[in-house]
DNA sequence: AAGTTTGTTCTGTGTTTTATGAACAAAATA
DNA sequence: TATTTTGTTCATAAAACACAGAACAAACTT
């Protein structure tokens, strides 16, 4: 696999932001390759001659990628190399996943609510917002990406 | 200030919570204390005490905490000491700011289908879609929370 | 059977993070 | 003026993190 210049430079931003989003470094690179690939997949020697890393990080970044479910990998007949790829799904199931953030929040303020005296009621009423407006979310973002996904069908159609 | 055992335990949990978003330990206990005491705020001895941590350690938690927009203080008339409590706002604000990362890699979703040739049109769609999905909730996220806000005022009003 | 490919595991190491403690400083108080 | 209160700053220690390198291992090839 060779890279363009412009390949690499995007490997790097995408490595950043993976960074900022609390990814380790080389995690983030890995992902970026595997976004900019030309066929969007990469083996194992190629990640550690693209990315110039030691064949030790890059095993224990795919599998903790691995386990992530952020990639997965094939084979190809008479071959022993794998093909990592980025695993599809996943836009909905990550934002899932982000709500479900929300909710375990959410959780956490009914418990801070159930054990607060009434010694500041206002603070104890803006809690309850929070909460309130997080359990909307709940209801709602479901509705939206099914929103999405008739629109979608629709563009599709016409 | 006296706090029971299940306030010290709920800052605990509130404190790995934080943890798990990316704020470093100290930082989490703090938001947990003022979460949980009585009156939603705490002096700088306080939090100290409370939270057996040095004050050096608790005075550069804070400044960051402050700088993080999380937490501000008042003084009371003929006192020196400061109250730091939760700055309100904030949910709002943290949920656009939630969504700006959003936008950020719709971004780089577009510089990489800006380079990438055709040899995988399947993956290409793929994240054309998600770059979609992203742009989607940029604009209907806004929406949803008008429509809280409006939910609310309803509320209070019967 | 010996060598090659395709990795994995273990140990070490430089770096970064997170917090401590001591010294310092400004304002209030005695 | 000396002391106390209320912190801040700086040097550093302890622990965790992220990666490298070498040894190892399983499957395949020659």
């Amino acid at each position: 696999m060779q890279l363009t210049d412009k390949q690499r430079e995007i490997i790097e931003i995408i490595g950043v932001f993976q960074e900022q989003n609390g990814l380790q470094p080389a995690l983030g690179r890995i992902l970026g390759l595997l976004m900019v690939a030309d066929l969007a997949e990469a083996t194992f020697d190629e990640i550690v001659e693209n990315l110039s890393l030691s064949k030790s990080a890059v095993s224990s970044a795919l599998t903790l990628l691995q386990t992530q479910n952020k990639i997965e990998y094939t084979t190809k007949p008479g071959e022993r190399k794998r093909y990592f790829r980025l695993k599809r799904s996943n836009w909905e199931k990550e934002l899932k996943k982000g709500i479900n953030s929300g909710l375990q929040f959410s959780e956490i303020l009914d418990k801070v609510l159930a054990i607060r005296n009434d010694q500041n009621p206002d603070f104890n009423r803006h809690l309850e917002n929070i909460r309130d407006f997080m359990t909307f979310l709940q209801k709602e973002i479901p509705i939206l990406i099914d929103k999405y996904l008739e629109q979608q069908k629709n563009d599709h159609r016409k």
